[in-house]
DNA sequence: ATCGTAGTTGACCGATCGGTAAAGCGCAAG
DNA sequence: CTTGCGCTTTACCGATCGGTCAACTACGAT
């Protein structure tokens, strides 16, 4: 065949998008390469194991959730608490989408991957916990910013942003659950008075 | 065999022991039944499919967890957010339980099946979002009691619950990434600190 | 003593699982 | 023209999947 580079790109396509919308487990490759128009042993060739396949997911995973969420946030010429508002509207915008267009409430795929797999696959468990470390500090760099900025008074800001993700995380997985992303605008902003450390004065 | 009723709930223990430690789709009732040393046609004889079986693990679980986690936090005797603080201490012990017994923080078991199968079976979903919502409420009642004993100042006590319910989950779903129980000590308290519709009078 | 029934057993179903092997393809470099 | 190679195709592997089935056992009620 002539379609032959973007093999690899269609296999990774059709998995974030089967991976995502249901599950490792319940998701065979021989289903990811029907979708993808690919056989199974061209499957193969291009990755190693269903293992690693998902490990380029979760990579790629990464790169889209920077362009479609994260850049639209952390905007340097906002505010630190702005920005922290604008995560919130993103992935609010973000799991809205989904539904509008499947029906479902996807919620995070991190958490996701991680709730099904940490306990069965170290590798993918570290990947991971990489992955979500790196989100956590946008939400520190953000908080100290806003810090610095007199917006909010000092306080631990690695253990607020941990706690602020924490709150997201669960955010989205009770959205999923109850399948309305509406859930994130009623109660997300209550991301904002979460605060760790806080030395009040004044 | 004479151990003939027991069969049933050798076969849910087993269920909820390997659905709650690994997932829904990485378990095979074959295993379950291996486990519980019972045949798989015996198996059938009790739960009509792998879904009802689930179901009942879910309600099991629900009652398992409001005797080791939610008796022991809603005391009436104590404060709303005493009651708070309790609960975050008990989902720690249990969470730093399961880390001891097998080297695995487990997270929570409704977070960890909704993650998986909301988006593939509307009855497993539906259920868990009531057993949620029934532990939300547990939160509401302990706010509304701090609020009346004027520990709080007024705030929208529901959608606050809702949304330190989301923190606790966003929470053990880190912990079980991160594959430890302390993060709950360390950012755990946060949780007391988010409020929805505070009423800033004062 | 007999019958109904709850429970058990082990074989079996077609389908799918993740993964492998080998042969064949088009194409570019020699 | 030929060799080598990236890629594809097809058939296949043993194992397991969720679920079914009929035969069988043990026991309690009549």
């Amino acid at each position: 065949m002539k379609a032959s580079t973007d093999t690899r790109q269609r296999l990774l396509d059709s998995a974030r998008e089967l991976l995502y919308s249901r599950s490792y487990g319940n998701v065979g490759v021989k289903e990811i390469c029907d979708m993808a128009g690919v056989q199974k042993g061209s499957f193969y060739h291009f990755f190693p194991s269903k293992q690693e396949l998902t490990l380029a997911v979760l990579d790629e995973f990464f790169i889209i959730s920077k362009q479609e969420i994260f850049s639209r946030s952390f905007r340097p010429e906002w505010s630190g608490m702005k920005q922290l508002n604008a995560l919130l509207e993103n992935i609010y915008v973000f799991q809205k989408g989904t539904k509008e267009q499947i029906g479902k409430t996807l919620g995070c795929p991190y958490g996701n991957m991680s709730s099904e797999m940490s306990t069965q696959d170290e590798v993918i468990r570290q990947r991971l916990n990489g992955l979500l470390q790196q989100m956590e500090m946008s939400l520190k760099t953000a908080l100290d910013k806003a810090l610095h900025e007199g917006e909010i008074s000092p306080c631990n800001t690695a253990a607020t942003a941990a706690a602020m993700f924490a709150f997201i995380e669960g955010l989205m997985l009770l959205a999923k659950t109850r399948n309305d992303p509406e859930l994130i605008r009623e109660i997300g902003a209550a991301m904002l008075t979460i605060r760790i450390g806080e030395t009040a004065i004044s």
